[in-house]
DNA sequence: AAATTTACTCTACTGTTGTAAAATAAAATC
DNA sequence: GATTTTATTTTACAACAGTAGAGTAAATTT
């Protein structure tokens, strides 16, 4: 599902993670604690990528009396599946062979590797 | 291993993608074939990004005789590994569950995420 | 109502990426 | 040795990305 959804730039993807954490519509004010709790940034740099975000479709701005509040109109867990198949055809053309090696060298804890194992075996495989 | 590595504009991956592939060094008119079956690009726009590369110090670029031969620095397997890990962790906050669930719903044929999770356990896990 | 604060939008600037033509240099051919 | 071909480097340039100051408008306070 969702293949073409395009890939997000990282700082927009950042803004993107916040509002998914949050109960939507999402105020500003409490957009701009938790990216701020995140990582610094100026209060018109989380504008601009909320405006950028809207107008790819990302989201919906409205306001809300003075300020605005923002709904995301992709989901997470959307957007993680199709850039879950991106990122496995473009790096691995497909190969499992060589997926299961990268994560296995990656770092990532062995005790991960294994719930992750463990979760797809449950996934109904 | 390796995680300070930085992710490769798209351009520039498909040419490593092309370098890994054959046999290295590689010639300029062996990666200029292998690019152009892969997709249309003019040569000066690869001699370009082969630039970069080596700018980047992902490959180095010889002369040999008159032409130049290019030979990867970061294997394919280092770097596969190292953004498996930047992925897990940007896109899904290191949690398993939210990436198995990714995997399951990425349109991934199921036969392959069955390869995967087959492949997870013989890896020692 | 003047001054201040709040909330955005506009404008801007730097670096990166994708793309490739133009310029240059070296070698091969006429 | 003059010309054409080949190989690479330079230059170019638009779109995108990260960042944030300046400007503007509306509301709040004095």
């Amino acid at each position: 599902m969702s293949e073409p959804m395009k890939k997000l730039p990282d700082a927009e993807l950042e803004v993107m993670q916040v509002l998914w954490r949050l109960d939507p519509p999402v105020p500003r004010a409490a957009a701009e604690a938790a990216m701020a709790e995140l990582r610094p940034m100026a209060q018109t740099t989380l504008l601009t990528l909320l405006s950028r975000l809207a107008e790819k479709g990302f989201i919906r701005a409205e306001k809300q009396g003075r300020s605005s509040v923002y709904t995301p109109l992709v989901s997470r867990e959307d957007y993680q599946a199709s850039q879950s198949k991106r990122f496995v055809d473009r790096l691995f053309g497909g190969s499992m062979s060589a997926f299961a090696s990268a994560l296995t060298a990656s770092g990532i804890p062995k005790e991960d590797l294994a719930e992750l194992r463990r979760l797809l075996e449950e996934g109904k495989l």
